[in-house]
RNA sequence: GGGCAAGUGGCGGAAUUGGUAUACGCGCUGGUCUUAGAAACCAGUGCCGCAAGGCUUAAGAGUUCGAGUCUCUUCUUGCCCA
């Protein structure tokens, strides 16, 4: 028998793909997209699974007669391209183009179903020039604005730094400690759309509930009121934002944040700036606040509390943030954690008002539900019901107003780097900010940038900013500010729908024949930014163009787990590469280079800076795509992390290599056969499809395969049984069909074998015909035997066949039967008293 | 601190959704072939027991004729938010 050489196979199936063109149908479209990658030099394990995963769904949907549009494409901008540069003296643009050439041929020999021809990268100016017309299309429709933010500022890069480019307070790269500045910067006002896109989630019934549930949270809608609260002996007032204003009569004192308008009144005091620079100190993040000590500064001032003729003081405090709500809260300690521990360090009162079953003291803020107390007029309501009151009351009184919040802040966009998407705005001599004319388009990047420039390489630039204002001839300066690259990657699923289309961003009609994609695929670290922009500009578009009828891009949801390996450390504790070690067992290693031995460390995602990574053009190589695909998709279901196993990818390549042997070994078989073998047969292989395509729909791509291995040992065990060859051969062609989508090359190879025409028809799938089932006999709810019966039988027929087969007939036989309970083909329990 | 998942052999995992627990794969053990190894093939592999049989889905309780699956309590792990 001849050897699969799966480099041959692989490379002429491969040629036959891009030839065929094996995406198009008559039938209902279906669009079928998977995250596009960023060019970062080669395609790693991640990227395998997750357009393995995406080619299952495209293949699996042509075949069963859809028109599936599957395209690829480059998330090509970014910052890595710019730090590569500096490294090897290679330009951003070059650095890319050859990235992206070397990831298409990795991943061509995947043998992916892409269409190549679909083919976009957002660092193309065709791709870019549409993205600022469409910056000035939404500039023009009030979704674009101009604000002054604190940012965290790199003093020795020159350079604003995203919060997870801070790490510890310090720059990623240079070290040096982040400053908080204030820069003038371009919004997106994704806020206007806070309801809707929370709203909407309702919608996405094909979004795994977890993806919905992070937006919500991110989204953060809380319905809340206003207090105004007169300062005593002033003439001047202060509005708190609360969630919990049922809890107004334990309110103890006002918190303020240090850069609340008040503080003004303090600059003078060099207490106040002490205490202002230890707050600055304790980090910028939300979590940073949560976890440091509450400390406060006292301003000696009192508040009048509205409701009660009490006087509460006013503090300066850590916890409170300028950003959310007004800056100000008022403290209710027993039933918020943080009022709690405030009040407990600068002994205010903690005054219980909803009660909380215990007459004790409290320990800590009791944040439940129960029965308002100490409240007058909201005494004895619950909660919900005492938010509802006292938020009339305010209003009626006239010390307030009903307020809905949302921990969603406008999407801030501007950076200060080269390698982006150029925003088309200028600055006039006379102040004016306006959008260039949009015949300018696209503005474009210049090629002569001194990328070893301290700070953003656009501003220092000599000439390019200068420019002017085409409809008047005034001179102008450029932004040089380029776009956040979350912006490239908010359209192009809709730039997928027609990538040559020259006039505008897209074409409405293809876009309203493709959209919405019908199977969006990537990492589930999209989860909340990515999603939530795509969502946004969907929505801003579909307001925008009338012609368009799309308000969700993603019909469904699909996010992958990641891929893993365990990692290695020599005796120093450096780490090491997996081909670095040998391995003897399972939890023995030694170092090649010195036979020093090697601690084997958990499995963890592959990642460079920890050398677990696995490098899957040599696995490719050496064990062909097809057994790569096959074994990522069989170890763990597909939404989980799959940890990778070299021993699992090599017994991929053999059960690849015995799947031809088996088909060479029907081809050649002449037996005639004999018709209840045939029968039984056909029913079996009747039911393994069956299961198989259920399976493939549900995502369960691990139990696919393991239905083919269940299905290759029924027909290995049945090879020498008098089962004819043409009935053979038709069965082994039905699973190689339903193989296509995992395993394309080596499927088409023996589909070829066995001179099969119709390749791109899906086997029909009817649901279980088999005429014997199994049935467990229990007594006393416990099996004791498992009979194969006929199917359908009444409990009668049952009956006798257990009194006369079983082995639990003689636990029968000497018992009263008290009842039975029959559940047709899967048991019969016998109730009995011995 | 809050929310959401999840916990099944040595390992990854399956279980028709309340009805045969451990499918399938990896690993391991024995055998055939071979000078030897690798490969291939055959047999075995949850635990206790010679066997009959009994026990077993993180731990404990509950509902049910019947629970890996439903309910409650506890423990552990992961993710998101603070």
């Amino acid at each position: 028998m001849e050897r699969v050489n799966f480099q041959v196979i692989e490379k002429k199936w491969q040629d036959f793909f891009s030839k065929e063109k094996l995406f198009r149908k008559d039938g209902k479209k279906f669009y079928c997209l998977e995250m596009f990658p960023y060019p970062s030099g080669k395609i790693h394990m991640g990227h395998v699974r997750n357009y393995t995963i995406g080619d299952v769904v495209a293949r699996y949907k042509f075949l069963n007669g859809f028109n599936v549009l599957h395209p690829m494409g480059w998330d090509a901008f970014g910052l890595p391209a710019e730090n590569a540069s500096k490294q090897n003296n290679l330009h951003p643009k070059k650095w890319t183009e050859n990235n992206i050439s070397k990831m298409k041929s990795q991943l061509k020999m995947l043998g992916l179903s892409i269409d190549w021809d679909l083919e976009i990268s957002t660092c193309d100016k065709d791709y870019y020039k549409h993205q600022q017309e469409i910056f000035i299309d939404l500039y023009n429709n009030g979704l674009v604005s101009r604000k002054e933010t604190y940012v965290n500022w790199d003093p020795v890069e020159n350079t604003v730094l995203a919060n997870e480019q801070v790490i510890d307070g310090k720059g990623w790269r240079s070290n040096a400690t982040v400053e908080r500045k204030k820069l003038s910067q371009w919004f997106f006002n994704i806020t206007k759309f806070s309801e809707e896109l929370l709203g909407d989630l309702g919608t996405l019934s094909g979004w795994p509930e977890k993806v919905k549930l992070m937006q919500k949270n991110w989204i953060g809608k809380s319905i809340g009121c206003e207090i105004n609260f007169q300062i005593d002996k002033e003439n001047d007032s202060i509005v708190i934002f609360t969630t919990r204003p049922d809890t107004i009569f334990g309110a103890s004192f006002l918190a303020l944040s240090v850069d609340h308008p008040l503080s003004k009144k303090f600059n003078d005091d060099a207490s106040f700036v002490k205490f202002k620079k230890e707050c600055n100190k304790s980090g910028t993040t939300e979590e940073a606040l949560a976890n440091a000590e509450k400390i406060g500064f006292n301003t000696n001032l009192y508040a009048q509390h509205p409701f009660l003729k009490k006087k509460i003081p006013i503090y300066f405090a850590n916890f409170v943030l300028l950003d959310y709500g007004t800056g100000a809260i008022f403290g209710c300690p027993a039933h918020d954690q943080r009022d709690f521990d405030f009040a407990t360090k600068y002994k205010l009162e903690i005054l219980k008002v909803v009660d909380d079953g215990n007459s004790k003291k409290l320990k800590e803020a009791f944040t439940g539900d129960g029965k308002l107390i100490n409240s007058e007029f909201l005494d004895g309501l619950d909660v919900t019901e005492a938010k509802e009151k006292i938020i009339k009351s305010i209003v009626e009184k006239k010390i307030g107003t009903k307020k809905t919040l949302f921990r969603l802040k406008d999407w801030g966009i501007s950076r200060q780097r080269y390698w982006g998407c150029p925003i088309p705005m200028i600055y006039l001599e006379d102040g004016k900010v306006v959008p260039v004319d949009k015949s300018e388009l696209p503005i474009e990047l210049p090629e002569d940038i001194d990328i070893n420039t301290q700070g953003n390489p656009l501003e220092k630039h000599p000439s390019w900013k200068h420019t002017v204002q085409k409809s008047t001839g005034k001179k102008a300066l450029r932004e040089t500010d380029t776009l956040d690259t979350f912006v490239d990657s908010s359209w192009y699923f809709l730039r997928f729908c027609s990538p040559d289309h020259k006039l505008s961003p897209f074409d409405e009609k293809k876009v309203n024949y493709w959209m919405p994609v019908d199977q969006y695929i990537g990492g589930i670290e999209h989860a909340i930014l990515h999603l939530l922009y795509s969502r946004f500009f969907m929505k801003s578009l579909n307001k925008l163009n009338n012609k368009i009828n799309i308000s969700e891009p993603f019909k469904n949801l699909f996010t992958q787990g990641m891929v893993c390996h365990e990692t290695y450390k020599d005796q120093k504790g450096n780490w090491l590469y997996p081909e670095e070690i040998e391995k003897i067992s399972f939890k023995k290693a030694f170092k090649i280079k010195d036979n020093t031995e090697v601690k084997i460390g958990a499995p963890e995602s592959m990642s460079k800076s920890k050398k677990n990574t696995i490098d899957p053009e040599t696995m490719i190589k050496q064990y062909g795509a097809d057994a790569v695909r096959w074994f990522i998709l069989s170890d763990s279901p597909p939404e989980k992390d799959i940890q990778w196993s070299d021993t699992g990818v090599a017994s991929a390549n053999k059960f690849l290599q015995k799947i031809w042997d088996l088909n060479y070994s029907i081809k050649n078989k002449t037996e005639t056969g004999d018709q209840k073998s045939n029968k039984d047969f056909i029913l079996r292989i009747n039911d393994f499809v069956y299961k198989i395509d259920l399976s493939i729909n549900q995502f369960r791509f691990n139990v696919s395969i393991a239905l083919f291995y269940e299905t290759y040992n029924f027909f290995k065990s049945h090879l020498n049984e008098k089962i004819s060859s043409k009935i053979l051969s038709e069965n082994i062609i039905k699973l190689m069909k339903l193989m296509i989508p995992f395993a394309p090359h080596i499927a088409h190879e023996c589909l070829t074998l066995h001179d099969c025409k119709d390749v791109n028809e899906w086997p029909k799938i009817e649901k279980n015909r088999l005429e014997e089932i199994k049935i467990a006999i229990q007594i006393n709810g416990k099996t004791k035997d498992v009979l194969s019966i006929k199917k359908d039988l009444e409990e009668n027929d049952v009956n006798k066949i257990v009194l006369n087969v079983s082995k639990a007939n003689k636990n029968i036989k000497n018992s009263r039967i008290l009842k039975t309970i029959y559940v047709k083909n899967r048991i019969i329990n016998y109730i009995i008293k011995s």
